[in-house]
This record gives structure tokens, sequence and C-alpha cells, in this order.
DNA sequence: CCCTATATGCGCGACAGCGAACAGACGCGG
DNA sequence: CCGCGTCTGTTCGCTGTCGCGCATATAGGG
């Protein structure tokens, strides 16, 4: 956590060979992210789309009633907005930020031209990466609709711990148990009595708004299938990341 | 339903303009499909896609101790396989024929060729339609996830029979209820109380094996807004559909 | 350093959906 | 036209989560 920041730190950007990077490098805005910002509003238009270094981002679905419940959550491995490049422009869900940093900002356009590029090499690199991703957060997002389905608060619990977790380069997050429970669709009271029996068994510890991680294996234990599932998942569909580091 | 049969009764290949059309159109092969064959186990290598017509088919997730939940379905408006298109090959999911009927196969190979073509055109209109269907699925998945969290079964049991009614010329499903409660990932006994409910109430009607729907708009009355949401999404990503019917 | 907004802990009753077990009813195939 | 396999209807107790209300603890700003 030096001051010293590279877009690089993005696996996606990371993951980019030199020359299609170096079109794109004089675009991106270092952008500082707090908590509960919202980068966009279910259906409005995106300008940008946002490559997070240290921040991460839920991507919440709200009711009409107001209910709410997160589909996938993105950190540095990934991008925010991939309806601009699907090419639907908006979709009916909301980027939040989840846990506050800074992030990359690149214009629409911009990526744009670079996805649709068919230089020398056939499709262009971005594209495939862009893509490849994309379906990352299928895999992510029919993962937790299965989730939601079957599996219990506590389950659930470790699950988005342990998400959050690998998209951080610490083991503290700084989150109240009210907005965990927004993110994952449930009642406040439940992730008390959910992170209780955690902190009694002395997996995690937490104060007001501070959640630390004391055991990580045994959080690993304690959750769903879903987790390793769908970090199988991306690691297969965006190897370069790990090459990389 | 008459016998003769034309691959642009799937609305994908019927929004391809003509001479891109032409291109692909020599190696779509007509497959018939029964009731409950599957087209792909979850993590396998897919060799082709399929444009549906007239049959319908499910998206299952399964987990490991053999429960299972539909994360999105496709009909005439769409294509099984996208991971073949987005890069990945394969998908955690496994693809069910729900509704017996017909499909247009493609091979992969093929598919791939003309989706990375760079033709006349800047980039190709099957690869535009791909990627906006492509996100189209992406909120029905989210949708789903958010529908399995926080609404009721007799909520979910008209959602899903409308959006299997869309997919079908008739309005009859030929579906015990044992398969619908698979779907939505629940016991068998909740969907006969709520089918119960609802043939009460003269907006369905069954037998054996056969739904028959009513009263649409009753039906419609007690979805929840997830349905309309999928559709209006469906409908604004992929508007070539509505101009040609 | 205190005070207040905010975060957490807990105790109800209510209820939807689960799991298992079984009875009846339909309809296809022989 | 008969029989059996399959589909549907119904029961019971149980668990997990909800919805509400309120008590208590904490941190950080004035």
């Amino acid at each position: 956590m030096d001051d010293f920041h590279d877009p690089r730190q993005n696996h996606l950007l990371a993951a980019l060979p030199g020359d299609d990077y170096a079109r794109i490098a004089p675009y991106l805005e270092l952008i500082p992210m707090e908590l509960g910002e919202v980068l966009y509003e279910s259906g409005t238009q995106m300008r940008h789309v946002y490559f997070p270094t240290d921040a991460i981002v839920s991507l919440l679905y709200v009711l009409e009633d107001g209910a709410s419940a997160e589909i996938a959550v993105v950190g540095n491995e990934g991008i925010v907005g991939v309806s601009l490049f699907m090419g639907g422009e908006t979709t009916p869900s909301r980027a939040v930020v989840q846990s506050a940093g800074r992030a990359y900002r690149l214009s629409g356009q911009v990526l744009k031209k670079e996805f649709d590029r068919v230089g020398g090499r056939r499709s262009g690199a971005l594209h495939n990466l862009l893509l490849r991703y994309a379906q990352a957060l299928l895999t992510q997002m029919a993962q937790t609709a299965v989730c939601n389905r079957h599996h219990s608060l506590d389950q659930q619990l470790c699950r988005w711990l342990l998400l959050s977790l690998d998209r951080l380069q610490v083991n503290e997050l700084v989150m109240t148990q009210e907005l965990i429970a927004n993110m994952l669709g449930v009642r406040r009271e439940g992730v008390t009595e959910a992170a209780g029996k955690l902190q009694r068994a002395g997996v995690i510890e937490y104060r007001r708004g501070h959640i630390t991680v004391r055991d990580r294996p045994g959080l690993e234990a304690r959750a769903c299938e879903c987790y390793a599932v769908v970090k199988r998942e991306f690691d297969r569909l965006l190897p370069e990341v790990e090459e990389i580091l």
C-alpha cells in the first residue's frame, strides 16, 4: 500500500501485452474511491469503465421495494462496466464501492475503440481478455444465484469474506455488519449471529466496522463450495494474472 | 408448427444481415431434441452451439450434493453455448432440454471464425449480436440470483411459467411438477402447492405433466418484477427480433 | 472529555420452505 | 382392458430466516 501507484496493479491491465497497454495507458486516470460511493446507478448510461487497484466494487441489484443483493464483486482482478463493451451501454444493476481504495478510469470511447481494434494480430489482446473476464463474471453470477437458493447464511458469509479477502492486500475489512447484510440480501441480525459464531470459533475478530480474519483455512472450511468454484474458474479463464505475479 | 423448418425461426439467426447469414447457413444442421436430453455437462468441452427454434433449453447448475437450480433459460430468442465464443470453452453449468423441439446446431469452429471475422463492416454483425445476447444472459442470471434471495416460491413459479411461455408457440407446457421443482431448486411439494393455488384461481389448469395457461395477465400480476425486468432488457438489447416478427 | 450518532446484541412470535412418508389417481404399454 | 409406474395431493414436525422492538456498547467529532 505504498504511494507509488501503477495501473498494472490491476491484473487485467497487467496481462496486456506491452504495445496494447501502451495505446491505452495515456488515457488512464487514477481515481480515489470512497466507501459507499456509487459508480453508476441502475439503467444509467456509463461514460467510463474502472480498473480497480486496491478498491473493491460490488455489483448490487436493488429491487423495487428497496431490498437488495450483491450479484458480483470486482477488485483488482477485473473491470467495472462490462456492459460498455458488450454493447448494451447500461445494466439494471448498481455499482457501489465496498472497500475504499483507488481505480484507474478509462473513457468508454477509448475502451471501445481498442476493444474493436483489429490490429496486427487477429482480434486485439484486450478483446480476448475482456471477453474471458465477462465469462468469469457470468460464472460468478450463476454461482451467486445457486448459493442464494441452497446455502445457509453462515456459509454465505464465509464465501463473501473470502471473496473480499482475495481482493485486498490486508486481512482486515472495513465493513459494518449492516453493509454486509445489504450485500448478502439478509437481515443485519442474521449477520450478527453468523459473525458471532465465527468470532467464538476464533476464525475472525471484529469491532465496530472492522473485521479481521485470523484463520483463513477455517473460513474456507466453513464456506460452501461456491467460493472454490468461482476462484477456480477465474484462475482458469485468466491465467495471465497468475503468471505475472 | 408446420413441418417446414427454417433456421430463421431462431431470432438471432433471423436478425443477421443476409450476407452474414449466408456464410454460416450451409453449416447449420437441424437437430431434434427430446425432453431431458443433456446438451453438455458441466466442465466438458463443447463442440457445437445450438440455436433453438421450438425447443427450450435450461442452463442448470448442479451442486456437489446433487441439489440444482436453473440459472437461465434459452429458447428461440437465443443461443446455447456462449462460452464457446466468449473464450472459455467450458462453463460450470449443465444444459438440459426443458421442452422438446428442434434446434440448429453449428460447429464451434465455424462460429468462432465468423465471430472473429472483421469483414467489410467494422466487426461482424454476428459479433455484436452475440455480445448483446451475452449481456442479456448476464441480466437474466443476475435477476435469478436476486429472485432466489427475495421472492416467494409462488412468485417464482409465475415468473418461470411466463419465461417458458414466451419461448413456446403454444400455451401448454409439457412438464411435471417434479421437473419444475428441479429447475427452481425447491421441493416438489412446494410446487404442488403453488400450482394448486394458481389452478384454484383459474390462472392455470393442469393434469399429469401438462400445464395449460388460461389467464396470462393473471400470471403476470402474480409474478415478481423479475419477469418484466428480464423481458424489457431482452427487448432493449435485441430489438432486431421485434422488427422482424 | 463528553455526547451522540452509529454499530452491535438479543429476545420474542411468525412463517416459508424442508424432509420424510404415504395415499390416491392417472394413463401408457402390453 | 388391466396393471404398474409415475405423477400428484396431503400430512407432520422441524429449522432457518424474518420483522420488530429495544438494550447496550463504542468511536470519533465538537
